[in-house]
DNA sequence: ACGAGAACCTGTTTGC
DNA sequence: TGCAAACAGGTTCTCG
């Protein structure tokens, strides 16, 4: 579900909430999300003060006072909700795992699709784990430049839309976020990857960074209803210019924005101002 | 080794 | 109206 600018939003909302915050209990209600929840977590976690809450990619790490590391990850449907001390909202069937902090505020991992991700890590451990260590460059990261993404694409020849979706060769990105940085790069998602030259990549690195940070300052795109962990809506999904807008005008020129499916997946573009 | 497609799972929207 | 197919913000695994 979420990109990264979702992530980020998520990111903050939680840190606020936890950090100087102590675990007092986490309790696994359904253990089987992409993979199975080690057994061993809430008794690992449970106790520890909350040091920091941050993320890699689109993975939450929430580091504990002792070294340990929740690593979470939320699918395509996952959401992480705050409940005040007090709320007695009943739990549904989706919610898999269900935080308590000291002051009484607890944090539901609600998971439809259950696609979703949760492991216990030591801190020192983070670089070396499986999900982490083939991660791309952090877009937003100044060390992320026009040169370091050519380099990653030379010789691909996939099409940049997928190429773009690839975590190994930017970490974040994901289905939305690659149409529009695509679109303002005017740059063809269909476009073979190997032909992204240098002025291209400086390009496209631009267009990533200032659509991801737009998004970031708006909370991120709220779709179906989608709350943040604070319970806000993010509203970037009104700064599309592309994705979900099939057969509108092109907010640049007089084409029109089309679909087509890439590697499974919806792509929004204009094929006339984009090449 | 690389790239495309299937698979994972559930719910909602679309189209006949 | 009703049912089945298509689709959904992700990632891994398999196969050619």
């Amino acid at each position: 579900m979420p990109e990264l600018p979702e992530v980020e939003t998520v990111v903050r909302g939680l840190a606020r909430r936890m950090v100087g915050h102590r675990l007092t209990g986490v309790e696994l209600k359904r253990g089987d999300l992409r993979w199975r929840i080690p057994k061993t977590l809430p008794q690992k976690a449970r106790g520890q003060a909350i040091s920091a809450v941050d993320r890699r990619a689109k993975y939450i790490l929430i580091r504990l006072g002792d070294g340990g590391v929740l690593l979470l990850h939320l699918g395509m449907s996952g959401r992480l909700l705050l409940m005040e001390r007090g709320d007695e909202t009943p739990l549904d069937r989706h919610d898999h795992v269900l935080m308590t902090l000291d002051d009484g505020t607890r944090i539901r991992f609600n998971d439809v699709r259950r696609f979703g991700v949760l492991d216990y890590v030591r801190a020192e451990a983070l670089p070396k784990h499986k999900l982490l260590k083939g991660l791309g460059p952090e877009p937003l990261d100044p060390g992320f430049t026009g040169a370091v993404l050519a380099a990653a694409l030379r010789g691909k020849r996939t099409p940049l839309k997928a190429a773009l979706s690839d975590q190994r060769v930017v970490a974040g990105l994901g289905n939305i976020y690659v149409c529009e940085a695509l679109f303002q790069a005017e740059l063809s998602p269909k476009r073979l990857a190997r032909t992204v030259n240098a002025e291209r990549a400086e390009r496209l690195v631009a267009a990533i960074k200032d659509v991801l940070g737009r998004a970031v300052a708006a909370g991120g795109s709220s779709i179906r209803d989608y709350v943040q962990a604070t319970g806000e809506l993010g509203y970037f999904q009104h700064h599309w210019a592309v994705y979900d807008h099939e057969g509108e005008p092109c907010p640049r020129c007089r084409g029109v924005i089309k679909r087509i499916v890439q590697s499974g997946r919806s792509t929004f573009y204009c094929s006339k101002c984009q090449r």
